[in-house]
DNA sequence: TTTAATCTTGACAAATTTACTCGGATATAT
DNA sequence: ATATATCCGAGTAAATTTGTCAAGATTAAA
């Protein structure tokens, strides 16, 4: 039941790009400097990204790679389901085909039906914004100079 | 982000326990042959059970596996984490060692640790005894004459 | 125009995990 | 005894994950 690190990467390197959003083309190997990750892997967690339209990419010389939408218009959903699929616990959840053919009668099912559900109610309503904030929100909580007197 | 069969295919042994609860010991032959899992593999995912305690063994002829509890007081959480380990989306959330040597300030880790509270959510909710109630509910439904004048 | 940086694609491969199988030992009802 | 079970540890083939690598296309800047 883990995401694989194609989702967390993948994650980790749109929030880096989050964080930089605004700066101009942030190019892979910035990414990978900062994050630890190869710029090779990386280059296949962006691919589908671009690809589904979370990103922009700009060739060339200082090119490098923009959120194609505002931080607040991109979910962790998205991004996740992107690079993962369905986040879902069973594939008979969003299998076409009903791979189980007693689906209506699988209480099984059921249960893959809510934790599906639930998990998609938690990584909808986080953007890349609501990252942004958090991280601010940390990093104020992080500096005790702030609450002195 | 999926179950591995370890824990689809211990649930389902776990749910046949239950329909059969109060029936004396089943075989994992019988198991194996209504839920299309082979017995050597069964056997594998009734022995962490058994050891945690969920299941009960009796050796011999005629003998095989009960329920060591009510069906009301076995979760459906406990049987996942026990095959599954922890239904975390990521080792972090739930490893001693913070792995993750910025996990107070990772963003990541906090949306990682709301997907593994929402699952448990869901998990810990559901006892043997609600997919019995569930079943019961279905088999009613599938029978248009229940609902004839 | 040339150079350098970068994106883009696809193939490939090591490492790990999954999903089993197999053999044999032990226990017990009949 | 014998058939029927659980128990236990190894072993293994397939799939997946987690990358690497090479070659080419595209573009910005000198």
């Amino acid at each position: 039941m883990k995401l694989s690190t194609k989702g967390r990467y993948g994650l980790k390197a749109m929030f880096d790009l989050a964080l930089n959003d605004g700066s101009g083309p942030v190019s892979l190997t910035a990414i990978s400097e900062r994050q630890g990750i190869s710029i090779h892997y990386l280059e296949q967690l962006v691919s589908p990204l671009r690809k589904a339209g979370l990103l922009k990419s700009v060739r060339g010389a200082q090119g490098g790679y923009l959120l194609a939408k505002l931080p607040a218009e991109i979910s962790v959903r998205e991004i996740l389901e992107l690079l993962e699929g369905p986040l879902a616990p069973a594939a008979c959840v969003t299998d076409e085909k009903n791979s189980c053919s007693h689906s209506d009668l699988c209480v099984s099912r059921m249960i893959y039906d809510r934790i599906y559900a639930s998990i998609n109610e938690v990584v909808d309503n986080i953007s890349l914004q609501d990252m942004l904030d958090e991280q601010y929100r940390n990093l104020q909580d992080s500096i005790p100079d702030m609450n002195n007197k």
